[in-house]
DNA sequence: TTTTTACTTTAGAATTATTATAAACTAGGA
DNA sequence: TCCTAGTTTATAATAATTCTAAAGTAAAAA
């Protein structure tokens, strides 16, 4: 993904294309594959990659922000922690807790063929599968 | 569930019947229907309901350990708390991320037809459902 | 282009949930 | 009853996250 790019795809979704959320960007968007990761992992492999630093509430504020334009999405698993996903479409997870990892199901490759319905006054907002992993 | 089942529950369960923990575990398992509760409205139920007070710690010692003897579930949902859950049986939850309630649903009520192949060294340990709710 | 304004970044403090610590206490066996 | 290991307790520590307020910057207005 080109700089230029990036920069329409912030201004696209009302976020101003500063140097950090640039920076930020084209870190996790220019991939091929779905990229997993934690703020508290995200500061570290920046601080590798690249010689700008940024503050940690900076990196929790653009991640919210990107997840907030639908750029990323969030998963909860168990633990403390909270992953973010850059596969934002609807898909589920196995979670290896050996690891801590987390690895995307496509939502074609779950089935489900029996579901309650919703208590009332209530709709289903979606229905996410987590496939905890052993050894 | 009378107290010297309670105290029978506890000591089968390598746990000594410490005022404390019978105290708590009549609170938790005196009831017919499920009860789910985080460890902070767990403490404030336990304040209103009883005369003896408990220090936070013992709280989630307890609960920790009526997990770990298998009285109790964990439910990790989205937000930050961890929820406990009297409903030992293997079940799914809807989520209600407007009240913040969870809401089981019977492990027969959800039927998945297929399920992706464990990654290569791994097995399934479980495969859990969260119906995410909204209004 | 300069000025202005609103949005951002930043470092550090604050908050929240949870766990660790170490001293005082207690259940249950010897 | 005495002893010992397991428990409880208040408090400190930790960890993830959010808040704050000052300094900085992008983009609109002049």
């Amino acid at each position: 993904m080109k700089k230029i790019d990036i920069f329409k795809k912030l201004r696209s979704s009302g976020l101003r294309p500063t140097k950090q959320r640039v920076e930020i960007a084209k870190f996790l968007f220019e991939r091929d594959k779905t990229f997993h990761f934690t703020v508290e992992s995200l500061d570290k492999l920046l601080a590798k990659r690249t010689t700008s630093k940024f503050a940690l509430a900076t990196i929790y504020n653009t991640v919210h922000a990107f997840k907030k334009a639908g750029h990323l999405s969030e998963v909860e698993v168990r633990g403390k922690k909270t992953y973010f996903d850059t596969n934002i479409t609807n898909h589920h997870h196995f979670y290896d807790s050996e690891t801590c990892e987390l690895i995307d199901i496509d939502a074609n490759d779950v089935v489900i063929q029996k579901i309650p319905k919703a208590p009332n006054g209530k709709k289903i907002k979606n229905v996410e599968v987590f496939i905890n992993l052993k050894n």
